[in-house]
DNA sequence: ATACAAGTATTACAGGTGTAATATATAACT
DNA sequence: AGTTATATATTACACCTGTAATACTTGTAT
């Protein structure tokens, strides 16, 4: 994918499916998606279209159907997308972000650890 | 602003300075803007007017110049644009997204630190 | 070999966005 | 009071996005 080029809100959802389980039939992402979404067939089928002209997924022929696989890092694509995030609503400030985030959300007990643990594995490197 | 209408990415960078500064004229913000950005005089007037548009912020007369203000919360703001982050790209999952920032940022001792102490008081709530 | 079902490819269309340029109104100076 | 400099308001335009519908191709069953 271009550095410069973009994955659409609705891409995502695509990309997260091709990314946890890849290649997949246009048909099986479609059930993929049904689960989280209400999206018509032929969206879904656009979209995959997009994303292949992004260059972010490509395919395989088999028989008649298209064997889609992602192209693009995630993690690189998700580097971005936290970095762009951060910029745009905190100005670049991690610590603002989290303060609120934390403050929304609902977090258990061991969530709560889960996060420290996170952060204990950071200092110690 | 209805509850569905979207501050764009350049327009945040405006709704930022003015949640932090206001009310401001035009010309203030496209100062304060000049550190950050280079854009055109007249892009930042449009994206002024999209946002008086969207009802997101509002201004006073003063002379022939306005004095704009936001009319948007920026907590409610920023929470939606969280929640719309954190299900984009990663499902919802928070410590997904999490350790991921914390794989990337670089962050020094006192930045973990205060990290650490905002999800303490997070605890002992 | 041919028709059809089921894929893929192309086209559609309105609203948002980045990025300005042009037009209009008016406070302020002479 | 008329002119002008400077604000604001309107218009422009191409590309992106969400959301499909329609057209085209081709593997496969008869």
């Amino acid at each position: 994918m271009e550095q410069n080029t973009q994955i659409s809100g609705a891409e995502w959802k695509i990309m997260n499916i091709l990314w946890s389980t890849s290649p997949l039939t246009a048909n099986e992402i479609i059930n993929h998606l049904g689960n989280h979404v209400n999206w018509n067939d032929r969206t879904i089928r656009t979209l995959i279209n997009r994303l292949l002209k992004k260059q972010a997924i490509s395919f395989d022929k088999k028989g008649r159907e298209y064997l889609y696989y992602p192209i693009v890092n995630e993690d690189e694509c998700k580097r971005k997308e936290n970095k762009n995030f951060l910029n745009r609503v905190y100005n670049g400030t991690f610590s603002l972000m989290f303060a609120k985030f934390l403050e929304d959300e609902a977090f258990s007990k061991d969530e709560i650890n889960d996060l420290k643990k996170i952060l204990n594995e950071k200092t110690e490197k």
